[in-house]
DNA sequence: GCTAACTATCTATGGGGATAGTTAGCTGAC
DNA sequence: GTCAGCTAACTATCCCCATAGATAGTTAGC
């Protein structure tokens, strides 16, 4: 249940439709969290019946109009409540590690494709976090420059730091699955040599 | 519907019943690859029904009796088929960096505590994983040393290779996920630091 | 001989999420 | 002036998975 807090949190933002959501999740912060407009319209009339947010019809166009969803002080008490509690680490699936056990299976290219697109994974998001991290310093962050508008001046630095923090956290991580890809490799070679030990 | 191939993965190494495969879920391999038995169950039926299974009546005790599955070519076939093929990497959600992300809303205790969990999860699974290794290195892993006894010797190398790389690679992550976690908990002591300048 | 703990299997229900498709208005380029 | 591409919102279906609970036989200790 907590694609309701990612959207909570995208929307103590500023206020946005159904269709800023998907594009957000879709772009700015996928791999931390994302889901499909079928999901998020749902979702988000469920929270307006639970009284966290309240939508407002906003012309658009000349006949057309969009609901612009606003978090309400319920809304908000909500996800301070969320962030103060624990959250629960359920057991993940982590399809690549399963993989990589039992690599004696697949024929070495195959194997060395797999790494390959393990790295060709983490490096996009690399040079996604990157981006944002370039962001935050330079000050060209939309997002995180609406959040401090309506921030007191004195949190400033702490969101700030926060932010940077957090996608500094998931670069490491992508550099880590790079390097561990990149052993591989050399692992595959290593165990596939072709040993002409008397030439 | 990658299940499947887990389940294909343990029953390479030897027959198993749908218990011995829920056990081997929760202790040996989980955090790699994890279901209940409510899943296990219909999806060995599923699995004798497209023929990549067979299922054995085997008694047990005097009036008892267990299923003990066992993998058919067309099984290994179908596993050695997604050895093969690329992995699809969907993208992932991500609490833990979610909730980072936004910090700033939550108490400084509150923070705290979420990284002290954080530590402790990759912690346990560091644990885990270390004792992996060391059985691994010791030959006292009892699945790797049924596998390699209907392996040739030739593979032997490769097999204990591929298995210690991929908890290597699952330790390097549990630490960066610990140090990153460290890293939080000293920045959330740096801006909370209460400056008393002029004593 | 009883009881606790373990082995073994199965069912029900509901939520979350992936995929795909539908409808409709808007905007700008050619 | 119309067509492509974007914005906006919604619906349907299916699969995966989590949680919970039901049932029944086995083994070992006291």
């Amino acid at each position: 249940m907590s694609l309701r807090h990612a959207l909570l949190a995208l929307l103590t933002v500023e206020p946005m439709t159904g269709y800023d959501l998907s594009k957000a999740f879709q772009a700015s912060v996928s791999h931390v969290w994302h889901a499909p407009d079928s999901q998020i319209y749902p979702e988000l009339r469920r929270m307006e019946a639970d009284g966290l947010l309240v939508g407002a019809e906003v012309p658009w166009g000349p006949r057309g109009k969009k609901r612009e969803y606003h978090v309400t002080t319920a809304g908000l008490d909500a996800f301070r409540a969320w962030m103060n509690e624990p959250l629960s680490y359920t057991r993940e699936r982590d399809p690549a590690h399963l993989k990589a056990a039992y690599l004696e299976w697949a024929e070495p290219d195959a194997a060395r494709a797999a790494l390959h697109a393990h790295i060709a994974n983490f490096d996009e998001q690399r040079v996604e976090w990157l981006a944002k991290v370039r962001e935050i310093d330079t000050g060209t962050s939309t997002m995180l420059e609406k959040r401090l508008t309506h921030a007191p001046a004195s949190e400033h630095a702490s969101i700030r730091a926060y932010k940077r923090y957090t996608y500094e956290g998931l670069i490491a991580r992508a550099e880590h699955e790079i390097q561990w890809a990149e052993r591989g490799l050399a692992l595959i070679d290593e165990l596939n040599k072709t040993d002409v030990p008397l030439g």
